[in-house]
DNA sequence: TTTCTTGCAAACCTTTTGCATGAAC
DNA sequence: GTTCATGCAAAAGGTTTGCAAGAAA
């Protein structure tokens, strides 16, 4: 299991969050997890990791990670919230497929900045944003004749 | 009870979804709604409408109606699906408060235009997009010290 | 008359929660 | 020692579904 990051650490304590085994088995799955995953995956997983972490707490900490950050609901869709653990260096959207259910990433420097102003224009603080578009992606509009 | 549009009828016989009674009431609720609404609050109203309608319907007939673009899943929060009408004139995006749960709408067309070349690129046909910032509104940031 | 819809009630499934035990600080 | 976190199991609550009766086309 990877270690936690310092600078994990101390998001957590700035929060009186206390770091448990729990915790970390849960951050060092996130951190090592690459795009979407659900809490109840999540949880299946870790059910039988090293140092077995409870559904409940999987459902408990999750909340807050994505308070403190690190993590991000994608989505709802298929019946349950979608997770992605956060990189801070690419922020990116999303082109959801309706068909085939693939998930595309773009990066839109200029959709960032009009959000910006949108926010200055409403005195708002803004602490996430999310753009999703959904349609049919390349394959399956060459796929239909509709 | 407004009557339904023809555009409407002939929108449903396209899908073959037949024009009964209790559609009927769910679209004229839907078109003289304001602002979002969920599953269950329909439901809960239509109830007691002249042509009552029961829960399973309205559950089972929304995701059609979303299908058919008469309306828009907005967002999943506070443990529901949260529609709107879709009003074909003016498309808007929303700004959403974390702490008192406020719902503001804007318009952007520079996004809109991002959004288009972002799904030119991709050979993506969209058919719906959705832009959602969250953070605090202007009211609860000057009400917040930290 | 065929096919689609409805309503009821039960099932489903993700998520939340009360409570007693146990651990972090 | 005090406060917070965990696990279990049960509850919650929105949403879905099987089935038989009924209505639209």
């Amino acid at each position: 299991m990877r270690a936690i990051p310092p600078e994990i650490r101390s998001r957590l304590a700035k929060s009186d969050l206390r770091l448990t085994p729990q915790r970390a088995v849960v951050i060092a799955e996130i951190l090592s997890e690459e795009g979407h995953f659900s809490a109840d995956d999540l949880a299946a997983r870790l059910h039988t990791a090293v140092e077995p972490v409870s559904r409940a707490t999987v459902y408990r900490i999750l909340p807050e990670l994505a308070r403190l950050g690190l993590i991000r609901q994608v989505i709802y869709a298929e019946g349950h919230t979608h997770y992605e653990a956060v990189a801070e260096d690419t922020h990116h959207e999303h082109l959801i497929c309706d068909r085939c259910g693939e998930v595309i990433e773009f990066c839109a420097p200029e959709i960032e900045a009009a959000l910006q102003r949108v926010c200055a224009e409403h005195g708002f603080a803004e602490t996430h944003h999310k753009v999703e578009i959904t349609g049919l992606c390349a394959r399956c509009t060459s796929r239909c004749d509709e």
